[in-house]
DNA sequence: CTGTTAGCGCCTTCAA
DNA sequence: TTGAAGGCGCTAACAG
């Protein structure tokens, strides 16, 4: 077995007899005579050496790292989306950070003086409230960042976002053409970029189809949780009579779920459910939840790309990417699909 | 605004027309006079100083960085404890790594040589299988490593596991309780450490309460995840008719419901089904599932506890902790306990 | 092909 | 209090 102790290039070139540019050489691959590469990697071997990382990184001026800030941890959403951009970025060598920042504003100006001393190469971030501070740190940044979400207004920077207004478009399509009439909403928080977009899609949806937009119908839960979304949907349920609901993501939809069930109301014969995001969630539901894709693993593929993209070219164009959405129609919300297999 | 371009010690220095070990004195709140103080904050300021962090671990010697890798990242239960480390090392002052390990135990072999070049301080690995040279690895490293689960004989390390044996006896003990005599078992993987321990857990439990070991009643999915659940069930329902199943995780136990109810059987009336890791997810469930709760929270704290604790203090004396299990029952495997609001 | 050397950016004795 | 200088471990340019 390999020495326990710590190691360096000058104890192998001491330990081979060689000078440690000749060292370095060998451990990458650099030509080098047939004596030395057998000598070197001998005493490597013995010593157990590894090449310290740091210092490496230091020298070539990269870390090789790249940092990862979703707001909302626990969504299943962001699991699969971090995933994802794990999967592309460490297949291009690099590290993933993941930097947890609460849902406090101030966590991600943080995060970017931290970036700026250079723990890692660039950074994904995906914000749920945009402040103007925030807008003049990102500008400021001297380290790539792509944006997954809205940019703030006046700020440059690469991004992806979903169509979300669109997908509830989408969602209240497909209601109106099963015959739903009250189709009701429940949101996330209206401060957050996605919930202004979700309450916008739905109120301009709801125009096209010539319904009328109940104010009662509409609530916002408190966060982007399971937890909340039972609150909501017991106080909408509360003060009004839906045949369908449209909720802001699956988390929500699974609790209206379980709240319309427990009230002896029938899915979706009484109401019918259309969730967001499309997680394994609306999947496992019972009965499985339609849902709204909103792309989230090419969301993520494409922001970890578009990431690395830069880093490979720091002068390419600003790219903003915005994926469509998609609905997948399951058996919450087509009467007799429960039967037929859906 | 700061200056966007990169800027080093050297250059507030100039700036500021003092030394650079005056700015690094500032930078880090040394003793120093009125007046440089002033000058090195202001050149500081202007230029957008940051101190470069890799130069700075290379002079320290520690990243502050830590490492997390699990090999089932997917399975809810691990975004749970991901949350929870990632909450306990950023208190600490430390950034969370996360290192995708697949399945492939070849996968934590490479990881293990790539912690040796110090790109992390420390490791918390959470392995699924267990290998002879994997045991050999983590017995070389140099860096402190908490193992989440069993560790290979032999070697000596802080670790936390959970005891699923003991889990799958209250799960199959509170069954019986119910008057359930012929209970099933949807594993995973037998080649697992967990699979492994939740079999011997669930023979063990059916011998002391003298119920017979029918081998048709165990079924093994190919791994942990819903899909592989679904064909498992599928399977179990096929070759005989139990009356509870029992499930090495909640993952399989959603599976194991869905087809259940696709069936035509009520639950719990004609099958009772418990889970394992009491997840959001045994919650959402419809009705909510009864889950061994095996203190995933727990153990992810402990771990990154311990890594903290040997960072802190290499000698500290190793630590084996085990946290046990306990039974949170719902619906799923209580007659009339839907109507009573379990 | 090999060795010597100059930094990467920072902290930290050691003198002044 | 302040500055000069060495070195953390490595790579790359330059001699030999």
């Amino acid at each position: 077995m390999p020495q326990t102790k710590k190691s360096t290039l000058v104890l192998v070139a001491e330990r081979a007899g060689v000078s440690i540019a000749s060292v370095s050489r060998v451990m990458n691959g650099l030509p080098a005579s047939e004596q030395v590469v057998e000598r070197v990697r001998k005493a490597a071997d013995e010593l157990g050496y590894a090449p310290n990382a740091t210092a490496r990184s230091l020298k070539a001026g990269k870390t090789e790292q790249i940092a990862l800030a979703v707001a909302d941890v626990g969504n299943p959403v962001y699991v699969g989306m971090m995933h994802e951009i794990s999967r592309v970025v460490t297949k291009a060598g690099y590290r993933l950070v993941l930097s947890s920042t609460g849902s406090d504003p101030q966590d991600q100006i943080d995060l970017l003086t931290a970036l700026n001393r250079g723990f890692a190469d660039g950074l994904i971030l995906s914000p749920l409230r945009v402040t103007e501070q925030l807008g003049e740190k990102l500008a400021g940044s001297r380290l790539p960042i792509v944006i997954i979400g809205s940019v703030p207004p006046g700020v440059e920077l690469d991004n992806v976002r979903a169509d979300s207004a669109t997908g509830m478009g989408l969602a209240v399509q497909h209601l109106v053409e099963q015959g739903r009439e009250r189709i009701a909403l429940v949101n996330g928080p209206l401060d957050t970029v996605p919930g202004a977009a979700r309450l916008g899609g739905y109120l301009r949806a709801l125009e096209a189809h010539g319904l009328p937009a109940n104010p009662e119908a509409q609530v916002a839960a408190k966060d982007f949780t399971y937890r909340a979304g039972l609150k909501a949907a017991a106080r909408l349920l509360d003060q009004c009579t839906p045949d369908a609901v449209v909720c802001a993501n699956d988390l929500l939809a699974i609790a209206v779920q379980k709240v319309v069930t427990s009230r002896g109301l029938r899915i979706p014969d009484d109401i019918a459910i259309v969730g967001m995001d499309d997680t394994e969630l609306a999947e496992l539901a019972q009965p499985a939840i339609t849902s709204v894709d909103l792309g989230s693993v090419k969301r993520a593929k494409t922001a970890a790309r578009l990431l690395l993209r830069r880093l490979d070219d720091p002068q390419a164009p600003i790219e903003q990417v915005v994926i469509e959405p998609s609905l997948t129609v399951r058996a919450s919300s087509v009467s007799g699909a429960r039967e037929s297999g859906l």
